[in-house]
DNA sequence: AGGATTTGTTGTACGACGTACAACAAATTT
DNA sequence: AAATTTGTTGTACGTCGTACAACAAATCCT
């Protein structure tokens, strides 16, 4: 798989993929390109291209090398921080990498290769919390996606060029809300700033730490009460609740 | 704003912008160019570029535009239901323009502009909620970021050059799936294929309408616990049942 | 009314990009 | 020792964003 020979044989995939990897974190995906990784690595620009192909599976192999998360044992603990543990290692691993955010947003290539290990342990935490099997997957893709979403929008970014009269137009509009059009908004005006939808900054700058731990929170404490909620309704079943699911 | 005068007053932002989005629906975000949209005008490139700014402001304005959501009169129903329309009312939105979720999940400029009603009605369905105050925002968050991350991860695509191939390996592997190392994603191997990280269709072939309803329905009663068991902890705060919150 | 300015459009030009293709040399295989 | 594979180079094409200068129609100023 790594055959050296050739000519000048320095030059391999995964070296190429981690200077890629380099200029993404400094300067973001943008400056990606064959001809700039050729400079930088003294060679030829389409030599970097046998190595890893188009443009696109140079990406995708940059977002496969960064996402394998070595997962520390966790035979031995509750569903509840299994399913934490994942999510947060997931998150500090993507912030180490902020600039990768948007690739792994797009890719569908979330490279389900390496990542076995997490996806079983996640599975596994879903099946123990006590759900029936139809509803594990289902489930599975609403942790996973809400919580790589949430860890994507999080790290998206400022466009980059009209950046002053763009942060100037947000901080205006925040001001100009009115109060009996919008109360609540209005209220919270003040803490805004710091919040989705109202910032400023991307979240390398300014992490949303607190609304993350209440996602996890908000996600587990959702799936307890599913199950809490079907045992009883399991005992007297006249009194069931019934949340519409379609 | 829009002042009708010059040579061949034909063009609009608005014109442009619309067509982009034409094209996007068609052919994707990459196949957007001045050069291409000026030729379905019948316009010379630059007056497009003079209309719109930069490439990246284009884009902007097609989110922005595409975002407008006209919210139906929701005062009456309880919080729970207006988070749940506000949530299928956005993704429908999104479905509609599928190949436009990787600028929502990269842009940040998410516009607040025009969708401060949204956010007004969000924001009241948490405070109404009984949530407190400080815990308000941090949920906005949480729904906004999980809901909008999801849909933006159910909607990303698959890489649209070596498609066969990548299909062919993500298949393999899901049927290379070893027992004994992953018991339960082999236990649930056959049902994997319409799921996250093991599908090789994104959500505009193959939407995830039971996982996002699972979401909603997690998110909701995860604020539902979150409040009674304050409740209870304030009649006899010695049996609180503290999660780690940080 | 008429000159100045703004507004919409055109043409030209530059540098950078992805990538297809042909050439070729070192290493490996046969 | 011949054939093939593997790594690298050079050239060349078409496309892209965008800066800049020119210019005409509409509007504004006095």
């Amino acid at each position: 798989m790594a055959p050296r020979s050739g000519l000048a044989v320095g030059l391999t995939r995964e070296r190429i993929v981690s200077e890629a990897l380099a200029v993404i974190d400094a300067d973001g995906v943008e400056a990606v390109s064959f001809r700039l990784l050729a400079r930088r690595l003294g060679v030829n620009p389409t030599a970097v291209v046998w190595h890893v192909g188009t443009h696109e599976e140079l990406l995708s192999h940059v977002v496969a090398s960064t996402l394998e998360v070595h997962q520390p044992k966790l035979a031995t603990a509750s569903w509840q921080e299994r399913i934490t543990t994942i999510a947060r290692l997931f998150r500090s691993q993507l912030h180490r990498h902020p600039n990768l955010a948007k690739l792994v947003g797009t890719q569908l290539t979330t490279n389900a290769a390496t990542q076995l290990e997490t996806f079983e342990y996640l599975l596994s935490a879903l099946v123990e919390s006590g759900l029936h099997d139809v509803e594990v997957l289902s489930h599975f893709d609403a942790l996973l996606g809400s919580i790589v979403g949430f860890v994507v929008l999080e790290l998206s970014t400022a466009p980059k060029n009209g950046q002053a009269e763009w942060k100037e137009a947000v901080v205006k509009q925040r001001e100009l809300i009115d109060e009996k059009q919008h109360p609540q908004l209005h209220r919270f005006q003040g803490s805004l700033a710091d919040h989705l939808s109202f910032r400023t900054d991307g979240g390398a700058d300014a992490p949303l730490d607190s609304s993350f731990n209440a996602l996890i929170t908000l996600l587990i404490s959702g799936i307890e009460s599913t199950v809490s909620r079907r045992r009883d309704t399991a005992n007297k079943p006249s009194t069931s609740r019934k949340r519409s699911q379609l």
